[in-house]
DNA sequence: TTGTAAGCGTTATCAC
DNA sequence: GTGATAACGCTTACAA
């Protein structure tokens, strides 16, 4: 696989390679008709493809961003890369991915190969426990965006879910449907910031509405064995707010070893949307995030800073959307 | 964002820039070690970064390779996404994704980019209608591997899963449950080999079996209308196997609106597993396709390729298998 | 043990 | 109108 060179061009034409740049960049400024004629032959004989890792150097931008997801297979990380290469490729760049596995070594590691590259800005969904080398990031005025989570002191703009309206959303539904004992599944806290904020939402709501709380907490291996035990000991609360698809598959599994019946034995209402929802039996009732808008502004955002602009750093909070379908349990109108 | 170069180390350190590069490279054949200290103590001072772009035109190679998928939404490819990345990081390399949406037009733009880029190698799920290209990269040595589908004429090695296994599986399951009326449901075949090899088999099985075919073939946004109006006509088959888990989707989604009962109004079996298969309402019946070590074993291939080793250009296949659930109905041993 | 200089493929500056 | 030449940041013979 040899590669053809400007050189090769400009030799095959008889003429210099800068007028073979020239011709390729559309310096037309009056060139001889015969030189364009000479030069275009030239360039289609040999199958000249410019060598755009040269000019990258030259040019000091790779036409290449990254994006670092938490973990590749939650879906709302799939529409996220989805829309920011959508979007891309509409600006002429590429897409680097990265998985981090929550994991902040590896998001460390990634982000010093991104930057060695040149890669001209990054998209996160950044893990605890990196906040030094986001502020550092944002020192360097490396052009990087936040989706999904904010980062405590990191000068760097976000864009995710409006988390306290979505389970305020949730949760009034359930009560207007006559529920009185809400529960709520969640992961470990383990500081991300969707988890705490719709916690806390839901901790302030039972608060106000003076409920007792019921939060089952636990990483996805043991959540199914949490509400079995929950079950045979009569505890489990007549609803729950699901707090991510995650989640869900573990209470719908779960659940369907118990034998217990949705809605009539537990009614259940998620936050974010998956593709099953819809006709699953029966349909989940859902509060949706949109994903794909999230990344779209998220990616128009890091591609104003790449050039230039000024962008505010503050936190873009997107608006949630109810779906109601069969899977809560309407006591009110009985 | 000034960046610091070799230069500044150089400078900082009062040596010349060879002696970083040689410092930084491990060259340490008996090195001054107080030029060392100097050398690492400026390294860090001004936190340099080697700069990639730099080196990948020295060296003609990038570390990073691209993948093109039909559609990364679909499953499957978001599984050999997360295989390909996994291997990837091992070997220290980056991948670009890219997401072709089955449109000729922009894969032969993104193969293009990537060529231009350097990528040093790329894994495609191909779509129809660019043999010519593909045969060109074949021919010019540029490292190239297929996954999920094969074209004609283009010597690339290929990973996929046995098709035909897996529909003489699903089809077998199906006989052996008592099932002697089977239709397939199935994507425009388009020339899309796991479509077509599919469809091939089942009406193969069905000759063989003295059983009349029954084709359900539509695009997505049509299949559930379709399914429906059979359904009307009372024609619809009592076993279906479905070819995809894009097309169980609408499969599900149109039984549910129509209230039919899985399995006892009609059974399912569908090839590729997906998440939620194991606790829908009925589990779902299915034919897994080891995505992951196809992925994986893709990767290993193209790697293997871009070292210099030779490999044969042969098609490798990954053996289905079935996972039995609750969606065909048992009418043999009733 | 360390330094000089050429080269990777482009583009930009400035002559002719 | 066209062409030398330098520069981007790094590696690597080859010299010293």
């Amino acid at each position: 696989m040899k590669r053809v060179t400007i050189n090769d061009v400009a030799q095959a034409a008889h003429v210099s390679k800068t007028t073979v740049s020239h011709y390729l960049n559309g310096r037309y400024t009056a060139m001889g008709e015969d030189t364009k004629k000479r030069i275009s032959r030239a360039v289609r004989d040999l199958n000249y493809q410019p060598n755009v890792v040269a000019k990258s150097l030259k040019d000091k931008k790779t036409m290449t961003i990254g994006i670092i997801v938490a973990n590749i297979l939650h879906s709302f990380s799939t529409q996220i890369i989805r829309a920011i290469e959508d979007y891309a490729r509409r600006v002429n760049y590429h897409v680097i991915v990265c998985n981090a596995d929550n994991d902040p070594h590896k998001e460390e590691d990634y982000i010093r190969m991104l930057r060695a590259k040149q890669i001209d800005g990054i998209v996160v969904i950044p893990t605890e426990g990196n906040a030094g080398l986001f502020t550092g990031l944002a020192a360097d005025g490396y052009p990087t965006v936040f989706v999904d989570r904010i980062i405590e002191g990191a000068p760097v703009p976000s864009f995710m879910l409006d988390n306290e309206t979505a389970v305020r959303v949730a949760f009034s539904h359930l009560t207007g449907k006559g529920h009185s004992a809400i529960g709520f599944v969640s992961q470990p806290l383990c500081g991300i910031t969707p988890r705490h904020e719709r916690m806390d939402e839901y901790r302030r709501l039972c608060g106000k509405n003076d409920m007792g709380t019921f939060e089952i907490v636990g990483k996805l291996d043991v959540m199914e064995d949490c509400i079995s035990r929950l079950t045979s000991e009569g505890k489990l609360p007549g609803a729950l707010i699901v707090s991510n698809d995650l989640a869900l598959f573990e209470v719908l599994k779960a659940l369907k070893h118990l034998g217990l019946i949705i809605p009539d034995d537990v009614s259940i209402i998620t936050i974010d949307d998956i593709g099953f929802a819809e006709f699953f039996n029966p349909a989940i009732t859902v509060v949706a995030q949109p994903a794909f808008s999230i990344g779209t502004e998220a990616a128009w955002s890091l591609f104003d800073i790449i050039n230039g602009e000024e962008r505010p750093v503050k936190t873009h909070r997107f608006t949630p959307e109810l779906i109601i379908r069969e899977s809560v349990k309407d006591y009110a109108n009985e």
